[in-house]
DNA sequence: CGAATTCTGGATGGGAGAGTCCATTATAGG
DNA sequence: CCTATAATGGACTCTCCCATCCAGAATTCG
């Protein structure tokens, strides 16, 4: 896979609160339910969204979580450095000084990639999300 | 890092390779000299690449590797399925059935990632490398 | 043939990511 | 005020990727 499991755990957690009623949250059992990640193990990963400010937490009797911006406000670059995902890999060859001006053989297709990458994450927000369901009728074995 | 760093190590190998002259080969202690690769590491990139007859090898003095077919008809994708990387991840939610006339929630922008990847990936071919150099002034700790 | 060179291949170790278990803290509701 | 609920946090295990060590097989050169 391309994106590490944590990031994909990631999107699949906020695609779900994406797709709650307005002012409606949800708790860690729950929403382990419909996104089929473990529940202990997404336990760690709201938390990496709650401290990067995406989600808001509350705990106690009726709590759970829920998305703290408007999903066109949250884009997917902003969930995935959350999820301490680093997109920008540098130079390919490791060189310390590569930049157009003195790129590495390298270079071309690797920044081909960066940008497509980079403009995926940066331009995409939780609304450009589609209508279909978050949760399935059969899951693939993991 | 997006790709793995195996996968970043063949990239990095087959770009060493293709900058050598017509006929050319070169052994795994210089191609680890120029592409920073620990040398023991390489030789197992080295042989997936031979394995998958992407490159030549050839045994005893003065062997060494070299480019199997032109650079032109080596594609990214090609380097990068002979090192394991699996690009095609399938449904973001793990999903059984999941396609475009049923699909999940995450699907629109997720398969537009896939597209991106796939078509960079797909189109460009050792060719498309840049003239700058296979080997740095100074390299970054890794 | 003999020796140097070079790729091949198995065995092993270290570390980070993924996943689990359990104790603790905070909070709503009765 | 008490209890059930729910998030938080620490410690631990497991697996795979990365890396290293070393023995073995093939091939060229003198």
């Amino acid at each position: 896979m391309l994106l590490n499991q944590t990031a994909v755990y990631g999107l699949r957690a906020m695609a779900t609160l994406t797709s709650l009623a307005p002012g409606e949250s949800i708790n860690v059992i729950a929403l382990s339910e419909r996104t089929g990640v473990p529940q202990q193990y997404l336990s760690k990963v709201m938390r990496k969204l709650v401290v990067a400010r995406l989600v808001r937490s509350q705990r106690g009797h009726g709590g759970g979580f829920a998305l703290m911006k408007a999903p066109r406000q949250i884009r997917l670059i902003d969930v995935l450095r959350a999820i301490d995902l680093d997109l920008d890999g540098g130079c390919a060859f490791g060189f310390a000084a590569c930049d157009p001006t003195n790129p590495c053989t390298l270079h071309p297709i690797w920044s081909k990639m960066q940008e497509c990458i980079q403009e995926w994450a940066g331009d995409s927000t939780l609304a450009d999300l589609g209508p279909g369901p978050t949760t399935p009728r059969t899951r693939k074995a993991p």
